[in-house]
DNA sequence: TTGTATGCGTTATCAC
DNA sequence: GTGATAACGCATACAA
């Protein structure tokens, strides 16, 4: 592979010129940056990251760490993630963990010299320690965990607040017998869109019996198991939500299979209206997050506090989520 | 930051017995092995990547240049590569291109000295020239992108098969009027899925005002507008073939929206199958690519070359495409 | 305007 | 078993 020296030799000057001439610095005479420039292109020169990354202590990267979590939510984050940190002229180094505290140990020792800040994005409940424990390291922001208020920096979609709003209205247009289909047990969205089925629930004057629960795992097929179990209820709710809009999708399907009508029979809602939701049969009335701005707003936080412009205190940031009703919900049939 | 320096100084030994702790190389009492050892972890001490790679030469990271496309097949593709690499012990640094030249050679530069190996992923024609340049430069490999045979290591869908299949799938269904929804223009899946179009078209003795094309860039909202298009043609195809699912899914959502049946007025079928295709309504028949498939065997390919045990033959290697018919295509009406 | 020399944090080679 | 020390490729303070 060739170096600076085989430029600097080539050319017939010495490395700081090659270096003065590749980063645009020092002051170098037109004729030889030419020269140095011609010689760079011959010999099909690139400087080193990691060398330069060791003297100037930067490495214009930024590492993210993801849950083992798929489908379109995740890959709108990484969008958003991939687009901010690309304008700003920086990398990204990704690592996937499923949530295990050595794993995610690993994951960052590994990281360790190779990007200037972390984005942690691990919903699992599992993780808080160890995120706590890595946090003094390098500049971290934590998207969508789990954290206590002030211990990070941290960006979060506003989960109890958007499935409130979904459980009130399924309870305003007068359902009374409703089920959710649940994300996975340990995870933070999870859990917080759970609570708030529970509390709206509650406060509807709902029966526990008729605050039916499905366990899912946030994929399609999970979200037809739950669906088809639904049909078998005896009697059927009247509305389900779901917690996220893959397993909503999965219960449409299911529904339909079993013969039952949404909304007349069965009243749908799904969790983070993902680009194909509105062409849905019937189109899905779901909680709204502009995802890819969730991916975005950690990506400048993560820089500001890279580069030394931000202030270092630890916020909390809400990302909004409102109910957009379309189709798949309404009033149950008399 | 806590160097292997500030580990040797408080443990009282020197910095090449730190070294080889923590690397299990060379011979340490275990005592002192013991004793650095738990310095290192007091200290919170983790070795820098950067200067680490500087001297062994090997970064445990591949580079992987994505096009600035998205949706479920992307997200799919990724989860293949980011799971073959994980068990592999290598990381992933990613960077995206809108696959002009002039990018390309940039993000190539930029991972000069941090990637053990790039993974390409250009469906732009116009990326051409640009991977050629990059090629010698260390182990690279195509993942879907145009190429000479024999002129790189590549992976490639058999789009062209694949595409064949399902619009014989309509020929033979006696399908005489129809439309594709093509993806850009500039992409090299979608030049291939037209072809077959074209081709099978032609074959079949339809004419060529009988064999309507209908522009889209891969989106549902395109796919949902060329629906719209199509309800206005008159006379309407019986049939429509698109290149993607997104795009199918977003014409069935037009396509019911304007009255028109699926599949007795007009069959729809799509390209990938991805995991949302079967829950679609009706469920969609479609052409199958074991999508994930595509990122682990181009990893493996790549990681071939990077740990030298690979021939270093280039070969082309075709991912295998079948049509699935679910209930969305089926016999034009009398 | 250019060259020399130093050091970034690590591993590898050689002494001891 | 352990410790100096050179080297990796580069940027930069300083000298010329």
């Amino acid at each position: 592979m060739v170096s600076i020296k085989d430029v600097a030799r080539e050319a017939g000057v010495s490395v700081a010129t090659v270096s003065r001439v590749c980063n645009d610095s020092g002051v170098v005479s037109d004729s030889t940056r030419q020269h140095v420039l011609d010689i760079a292109a011959k010999l099909g020169y690139s400087p080193h990251g990691a060398a330069r990354s060791l003297i100037t202590s930067r490495t214009s990267t930024i590492g993210v760490l993801l849950p083992d979590l798929y489908g379109e939510f995740f890959s709108e984050v990484i969008r958003g993630i991939d687009r901010a940190v690309g304008e700003a002229g920086y990398h990204l180094l990704v690592s996937r963990s499923h949530g295990e505290e050595r794993e995610i140990v690993a994951a960052f020792r590994a990281m360790r010299g190779r990007v200037d800040g972390l984005l942690v994005m691990s919903p699992d409940l599992d993780a808080r320690n160890a995120v706590n424990a890595l946090r003094d390291h390098f500049p971290v922001v934590l998207l969508n965990c789990p954290s206590e208020r002030d211990q990070h920096d941290s960006i979060v979609i506003a989960n109890y607040d958007g499935a409130s709003e979904a459980m009130r209205h399924l309870v305003e247009h007068g359902h009374r017998r409703i089920a959710m289909i649940t994300g996975l047990p340990r995870n933070y969205d999870s859990v917080e869109r759970l609570r708030a089925f529970r509390d709206i629930t509650r406060e509807a004057g709902v029966s526990r019996e008729n605050a039916i629960e499905v366990g899912g795992d946030f994929t399609e097929a999970s979200g037809f198991r739950a669906g088809q179990m639904l049909l078998e209820a005896s009697p059927r709710p009247t509305a389900v939500f779901a917690a996220n809009d893959s397993m909503a999708i999965g219960a449409l399907s299911a529904l339909r299979s079993g013969g039952a009508r949404v909304p007349e029979d069965i009243s749908v809602v799904g969790f983070d209206d993902i680009p194909m939701a509105r062409y849905m049969n019937p189109p899905l009335s779901t909680v709204q997050v502009d995802i890819s701005a969730l991916g975005v707003r950690a990506v400048e936080r993560l820089l500001g506090h890279v580069r030394g412009s931000h202030d270092g205190a630890r916020q909390r940031e809400l990302v909004p989520a409102h109910l957009v009703v379309r189709s798949s919900s309404g009033s149950p049939a008399a």
